[in-house]
DNA sequence: GGGGCTCCTGAACGGTGTTCACCTGAACGG
DNA sequence: CCGTTCAGGTGAACACCGTTCAGGAGCCCC
C-alpha cells in the first residue's frame, strides 16, 4: 500500500504521457496514486527533483554502444517514447547531471567536445520535433514528414 | 499614459531582466507598468504570446552576416544579455517563428541543414551556459571557465 | 453632442506549489 | 508484551498563479 520514490516516479510518468507537461501537476500526480498532494513531499523535496528523476528515468536504459549513431537516434526514441519528453529531459537542469554518464560514455567515443555538441543537437532537435508533432496532431500546423530525416542529416554534419 | 504593446513588452523584458523567468508573472509585469493584471489582456492573447514576443525582440536586431560564426557569437551574446534569454528564446514555440528570419538569412549562406543544426547548438548550448552561470552565480556549483571556448568548439564541429 | 474605440478597473474563478501539525501502522529491541 | 521509532499519509491552510468578464473612464471624429 505505502508508495516508495519509485512508484511517485512511475506515476509522475504516467501522468506525464497521459496529460502533458502542462498539466502534471503534483495534486494530479498524487490523486493518480489515490493520495494526498502533501503526502508526495515525502518522498520527494519539490517539483524539479522529481521532473530531474522523470527526466532520469526516460534516457536510463539507453546504451551507447559503438554505433554513434545508432545511440543517439535510440536516445531520440527515449523522449520521443512519452509525451513531452524530450522537455522533461531538456527542462531538467539535470540535463547536465542525469545525462552525464550518457555523455561520457559519448566522450570516449567521439571526444568530449563532440559528445556535448551531440547532446546539445540531440535533446534540441528531438524537442522541436515533439513540438511540431503536437501542433500537427492538434491541427495547427501540417505535418513535416522529413523530421526524422532532417534529425539524421543533422548528426551526420556533426559527425562529419 | 496608456500603455502600447511596446510598453508591455519592454515592461515584461525588465522584469525577466530583474527576477528570472521564474517570477516573471503577468501580475509582475502588471505592477512594474504601475496596472491591474487584466490590462494585459487588452495588448496580448495570453502570456505565451507574450514570450513569444519577448523573445522576438531578444533577438531582433542580430543581423546575420557572411562571418556566420560571428553572428551566431552575436545571437548568443545576445541571448546571454538578459537574464533567461536563452530559455525565453528556446521555450517561445516561436522558436520556429521568431528566428525564422535568422534561419533563412543562415541557411543562404551554409544551407538548410546546416543553418538548422547551428541554430539548435547555438540556443541549447547558450541555455546551458546561462543555468551553468546562475548556478555557478549562487554558488551552487563551481563556475566553468571554458564555457566560451567550449562554445566555439562546438561550432566549429559543425562549421567543419 | 453622441458613437465608437482604446485602455483600464475590480472582482472573481479555479487552479498551482508548498508547509505544517498531526495521525496511523508496521517493525524492532528489551 | 510494551514502548519507541519512523516512513508514509492526512487535511487544512498560505500565497500565489493565468485568465475572464462586466463595466467605467477618456479621447477622437463625424
Amino acid at each position: 500500500m505505502a508508495n516508495t520514490l519509485d512508484d511517485v516516479v512511475d506515476g509522475a510518468l504516467r501522468v506525464l504521457d497521459e496529460y502533458g507537461l502542462e498539466f502534471c501537476s503534483m495534486r494530479r500526480v498524487a490523486g493518480a496514486l489515490g493520495v494526498q498532494p502533501s503526502a508526495l513531499y515525502h518522498h520527494v523535496a519539490n517539483k524539479q527533483t522529481l521532473l530531474s528523476l522523470m527526466a532520469a528515468h526516460i534516457v536510463a536504459g539507453v546504451e551507447v554502444t559503438d554505433d554513434v549513431a545508432g545511440s543517439l537516434l535510440r536516445l531520440r526514441d527515449a523522449m520521443l517514447a512519452i509525451r513531452d519528453g524530450a522537455e522533461v529531459v531538456a527542462t531538467a537542469a539535470a540535463f547536465r547531471l542525469d545525462v552525464s554518464a550518457f555523455e561520457e560514455a559519448l566522450a570516449e567515443r567521439v571526444g568530449l567536445d563532440v559528445a556535448r555538441t551531440l547532446l546539445i543537437y540531440v535533446v534540441g532537435h528531438t524537442q522541436a520535433t515533439q513540438l511540431h508533432r503536437q501542433a500537427a496532431a492538434v491541427g495547427a500546423i501540417a505535418l513535416d514528414p522529413d523530421l526524422d530525416a532532417s534529425f539524421e542529416r543533422g548528426l551526420a554534419i556533426i559527425l562529419r
